[in-house]
DNA sequence: TTATTTGTAATTTTTGTTATTACATCTATT
DNA sequence: AATAGATGTAATAACAAAAATTACAAATAA
């Protein structure tokens, strides 16, 4: 199949959102360019977004906001957003159930997994937009400051 | 981003070596026979679990061991002997380099997605295999109570 | 030396992801 | 109110990664 970057894109337009809103057009189609996907993934992206209570939209205008602040929107709101019920380590459901292990290891691992997966997300709802367009801001800063140096 | 059923499997795999060793031979059909797989796939996990040396394997003998005991192995050691460096959270690599998010998001993303699974990564290495084999064994042991119950 | 099995490579099939096409619906402007 | 430009969504095609299958050399054990 294909490796989906959905949970990255959706955190890249709500980047995009935020340090965007007022300058350009917030339309699909710009918002795509950026992301270099079509604007019909973005506007999916949007609508499970705008579902989640994480942006507001209006239908046919290209100006989409935040609903919330940026420190109140966590990347486990995101990931929710996007990857719903979606567990992070798949389990193979297509074992052999007369055998004593084909039988119990999903219940089994079901448990482990949780554990694991609960860690993964307690970090991700620490994390907030904010940080990461603080983190992208210095990053962009730090190219900036390097390029004027070697300019001259 | 999402991991494939391997995991899953090579955990399979190694609690049915550990559970049925001595009762029955060990051949890869013998193990896909439990996870529904084919003796193929058996193999090569068997073959990631021998480099990682979590198993012991003799060329055309059917007849794999554990190379360490049961409570010296953790999901960890088993995770990263299957899927390697691979990424939990997976990151966009193609978006716009000229843009602001475009151009610093991976960067950005690569050190949060890291903590996440840094925090998942430090669980799965705490539960170990002699955990997954206790829990199944004692799983099994409900099943056929239940089923003595009913039967009378 | 023969049957069985492992270890691997190469190829095909399957399946989830993304891209594309199409269009109804809404907004804003004239 | 008519038009241009946008969103929201469904349906379909194209694509890419995983799993299954096929094939066979090399090793073991009888």
């Amino acid at each position: 199949m294909k490796i989906s970057t959905r949970f990255s894109d959706a955190i890249h337009l709500l980047a995009f959102i935020h340090i965007y809103k007022g300058q350009i057009p917030l339309s699909s189609e710009t918002i795509a360019g950026s992301i270099e996907t079509s604007p019909v993934m973005v506007r999916k992206l949007m609508g499970e977004l705008r579902r989640a209570g994480l942006i507001e939209t209006t239908h046919g205008t290209p100006d989409p906001k935040l609903a919330k602040a940026t420190d109140d929107i966590s990347l486990l709101d995101v990931y929710l957003a996007i990857e719903k019920e979606k567990p992070l380590f798949q389990i193979d459901y297509k074992t052999n159930p007369d055998c004593i292990v084909g039988g119990n290891i999903q219940e089994t691992l079901k448990e482990y997994y949780n554990q694991a997966e609960v860690a993964a997300k307690a970090k991700l709802n620490s994390i907030k937009l904010s940080d990461v367009i603080d983190t992208i801001l210095v990053k962009q800063k730090e190219k900036d400051a390097f390029k004027r140096e070697i300019e001259q």
